[in-house]
DNA sequence: TATGAATGAGGCTTCATTCAT
DNA sequence: AATGAATGAAGCCTCATTCAT
């Protein structure tokens, strides 16, 4: 699926109306659409109205005004309304993992892995509150759909041994007390990093805007981090 | 229908604060109207609808037919969908607070009494599903209608001084550290309380249920007493 | 129905709030209601909101809302929202031909006579912009409320016979040309003194507002009093 | 159903610009769609529905019956009822505008011409008694819809300059009398010929429907003009 | 591959009116 | 004479989806 780069590449708004005519010499020469940007600029703007109103609220109308295709189109790709939503799901899955990815933490101390893996991850989750939302969005629909998704769930299980290792050394060093299952450790930084985004508004409207600002944001992110580090201390 | 009242109160534990139950030897016994158990019922019946479907997701035609009453008089009492959601979300608020107001701190040594803080909040969170489910959606909604109730506003700031006097006493006390903000205690323990709630699902899904048994939610509960402890701690 | 008067002192938001306990020596002492009063009052409300909504336009609730009593009052005197209608027609006819009564042209010469009548007609017109809209309203509705009146009916007759008298002595006295129907001039100079009141909202967004300015009104009203008098001149 | 454009526009005298009638022999001949067809049926059907019932009192249900397509039609084409009415308003003027376009007077001496203006727009009128109802129930509402049309307005401007050119000639020939504005002229005609029609209804009922007969029409008709020629001599 | 037109089903809301006391 | 609660019928509008080309 080398399509699904270019697909995020478009979500944040990079237009494609630069593109000019398709390489002629090409086995398809002649036509003039392009079915998997189509693919990718529908899936990005649909992952953005779901995010937005949810998965009753967002209006296909709404999505097919918003893409550089019509609603027709829509249909013939994802079949209906909620393989669509299905779809953006799993793409915004599949962009947050990768970005996961990326993070190197074998190098480190163990102290220092683990501090760097809150951080990445707090900072993470502020940085894709679409993704988070959808989440939301899932959890609020019982995980119906997350359910249909093996690709998802494979993404997944990955992300939890990186920190099995971590903790592992870190125990083998002597600076991680023994007995916690790794998969708490990161439910604990999740907890935290998703909530922090997750509820920002009704916690904002309840205690006041000054834990969102950057400040606030500075404060929280070291509690984080403090708060983990505190937790697997010996 | 003399008690409707007390019957839908208890069924949806809604408050009974002025409702009385009718006198029989009043010259009004024998009455069929009964406006506060009515209102009560399409409340109790809304909240549960609001909460399972969310607010573009619930039909009022199905929250109407799960009513005593008919959809007329939903109207008639509400206006429409979005007023009645936003009483929904006023009166799950009310509820809840309300239970955390039985929490009696201020005899208990403060370590102490912040473990039972802890430990409540969780258990509270645990058995209150619907009301978090109004608060993700309502985060879904940007926090739109939570907005317009100056009443949440005001219940939930008096959930602030609580913490503010046990953080002082431990201050005091020489057990817990200073400088921290006792809004952001507040944060810590919502944050863990409320995931372990709104996230099950899609926790569950991506990394087993075990997070979700008896013996699972025990050890997370203990976690995150233990985590909120070491947090403070000097 | 000597509470007509009463109804119509009402009618401009004469407050009834100041109105005492009832007299106690009256045969109906004990009573705390005045009937003809809420009659009153609800026609001249209802005289209110049919001019400005029309007839399906006009909200019963809106109505009884406006009204110092409830909407099952309203029900109670006049029945239905139809027969309101029509009795507000009523009130509004009576009235205006009320105020027209009150112009004596007997003792000026014909043509003082004519040209008092004209202005007077203009400026009445002006003055009950409520009675012009409700005629309009009926001849919307083919006048299928006020062909039920037989009061209203007789009403008008009479407005012709003044102009007969009037015009016969213009011609007698040989300042009037002779063949013109009275009736016809009636509805020369309702016509004009109609049509600006009725018309003065699209004829002022269509060709500017200058002709409903006091100038405008002014140089409108020695218009029309100059193509009646010019029309029948000898 | 090929030609359904051409069947609409005559049978409501809609307009056939921009319309063209399909060709047989190009290579779309057959189609079932025809939008234009469609969208002109609808606001035929509307502006007799509207004219009939008035805003409030036309039924898009009823609207839906008498049109050759569906409910769902009227709102994908017009968007809603309100909007649907105001294209009914504007189609009602463009019509009625453009068939006193054809009215041409230049050739004729001053005094011919507005004659012919009169007697032309009378009748005019007294042809268009749909349009002059959608105009009353305009000013019911207070003209809110005409408000929001800048082509109405435009429509209208045009049609004073035409008694500005007839006048200005009939003062160069001394046969009018200076210092009338041509305006007003247009508001002394407009307002006889208008209220003919519009207030016939209550008019007949109060003082007998002898003016509506042909003969009674005749008579008007020629007063009408003579008031407008005396109003105008020297 | 692509598209504008079309649609049935169902959504929310409002209306004038009546009931029970 | 008076009232708050209640209501069936009907109103306007929107939704995801499919048709015909």
């Amino acid at each position: 699926m080398a399509g699904g780069v270019i697909a995020f590449a478009l979500e944040k708004g990079m237009s494609m109306s630069g593109t000019q005519a398709p390489d002629k010499g090409s086995p398809r020469a002649g036509w003039k659409q392009d079915p998997e940007g189509v693919r990718a600029n529908i899936l990005a703007i649909a992952l953005e109205e779901f995010s937005t109103n949810g998965l009753s609220g967002a209006r296909m109308d709404e999505i097919a005004a918003k893409t550089k295709t019509s609603k027709r189109m829509i249909y013939y790709y994802f079949g209906d309304k909620e393989s669509l939503y299905l779809k953006a799901l799993e793409a915004a899955y599949r962009k947050v993992r990768q970005g996961e990815e990326e993070l190197a933490l074998d190098h480190l101390p163990p102290k220092d892995a683990l501090e760097r893996l809150v951080e990445f991850t707090f900072d993470h989750h502020r940085n894709n509150p679409a993704f988070i939302r959808l989440v939301m969005i899932e959890n609020i629909h019982h995980g119906r759909y997350l359910e249909q998704s093996d690709e998802i769930k494979s993404l997944n299980r990955a992300a939890i041994s990186k920190i099995e290792t971590l903790y592992s050394r870190g125990v083998a060093d002597g600076v991680f007390r023994m007995g916690i299952e790794p998969l708490r450790i990161h439910w604990l930084i999740s907890a935290m990093s998703f909530f922090n985004v997750s509820n920002a508004m009704t916690f904002s409207m309840l205690f006041g805007p000054e834990l969102q600002t950057a400040d606030g944001q500075g404060a929280l992110r070291g509690d984080v981090r403090e708060a983990v580090l505190r937790f697997v201390a010996v």
